[in-house]
DNA sequence: TGAGGCAAGAATATCGATATTTCACCCAAT
DNA sequence: ATTGGGTGAAATATCGATATTCTTGCCTCA
């Protein structure tokens, strides 16, 4: 007795419910829709993503595990909450990895992979017209080009992970813009060039100031007004 | 952390099923009872472990995320498979994880932390004739116990992630038992003593060469027979 | 004989309903 | 006035049932 029109769009495979609505709920915290520390209740998402109980639980219980929502038992799931400790650990947290990932990376580098970034790149600097979320798409496409030929999977989830944690303080700051009009771009050619030519202590150096240089941008805005 | 699974602990009220379901199917993951790659199906782990299947989906989402159990859209759950690759994976980052946490410790060291660390060390002697599950849970409180003061908690969730799933590996390869016979004591005195100490350089060094002894042990029994 | 496809059976994903638990508020008693 | 207890409303956790999807084995047709 269940008639779902969302479920039968032509034969290319849907994804499952739960696939949906983790993705959902990923973007929604992410860019702030929903705010830190804000409470999930099943019900209201229920009825704002038109689904059951059952995948938002499921989705819920997936997002835990990336940091994005805390679990508290018997009592529901909440937004993970922000502060200046957890933005400095991930800040930390991701330099060391990343650095880590990058020089791998360059170790193992060949021509397939040097095109892949060469072409990143050029969707990333294409993008900068686009809506925010499109360029943040493209812009850790880019990073996470740079670090794919690292020793091995679960490095690259960490690095995703906490490329997803950082990306969600900059839409929090509401700063995504201007982070876009930052001459930002060179900072980009910089890495990739170090990169290709397979300097990686060079690379390195750009990447960490990269972050570093947004991240400082960053941590002013807890000493200004906001942030609970 | 765990205490004894029956649910009546005096006044405190019991845990959720799906909290007790997460704890005992990592267990029986990380054990070996449930095998590498093995199906996990709904039904079956529905008789076992006495509960619905809604606790036993959410506890398997959880474990995805611990790289324990691997999601195929839409055809269910497995216990993620090992190979040499992922072994070695995980014994690269954890040396690189450790050192940086134990370090960051070290550094933050007062006289409550050294306490702790000499206790846990003494639980974990003590436990040497215990059986194996219950001496693992002490080796692992020991080991974290070295880490409790590092910068923060996502980097110790990181640790303690990668210390379940190389675990996983002595499990399966049998060796527990042959383990905690070598003579680890010495080693692990080493990494406390300079620990307290304050010597990072030094108890990185134990840390990792401890790792490395058991990592390079375990290492050629990929070469020996089994290991699908 | 082999490839392709259909059908039955099994397993998953999801829904709707229910039993518990928690939370917020009010009232009484000191 | 403040604390303690109790009550009702809201939300969660869990269960049982159903719709959907995948798998496997068999049968037909070239």
């Amino acid at each position: 007795m269940n008639f779902d029109p969302t479920k039968s769009l032509s034969g290319s495979g849907d994804q499952s419910a739960t696939h949906r609505t983790y993705m959902m709920l990923r973007r929604m915290i992410v860019t702030g829709v929903i705010g830190p520390g804000e409470k999930l209740k099943i019900e209201g998402l229920r009825k704002r993503l038109e689904t059951g109980a059952s995948p938002i639980r499921e989705a819920l219980s997936l997002l835990t595990s990336d940091n994005l929502v805390e679990r508290i038992d018997q009592r529901g799931f909440r937004a993970s909450p922000i502060s200046r400790e957890n933005f400095e650990e991930i800040l930390g947290l991701r330099c060391a990895l990343e650095d880590m990932a990058l020089r791998q990376s360059i170790a193992k580098r060949n021509q397939a992979w040097e095109e892949r970034v060469v072409l990143s790149h050029h969707h990333m600097t294409r993008g900068q017209g686009s809506g925010d979320e499109a360029f943040e798409d493209l812009h850790k496409a880019f990073h996470m080009t740079l670090l794919e030929l690292c020793e091995g999977p679960i490095l690259r989830k960490f690095c995703s992970q906490l490329y997803d944690l950082n990306i969600r303080y900059r839409y929090l700051a509401g700063q995504s813009d201007q982070y876009k009009r930052r001459d930002v771009s060179s900072e980009h050619r910089d890495i990739m060039d170090a990169a290709i030519s397979g300097d990686a202590d060079l690379a390195s150096d750009h990447l960490l100031s990269h972050y570093r240089k947004t991240g400082a941008f960053l941590a002013d805005l807890f000493d200004g007004t906001e942030f609970s």
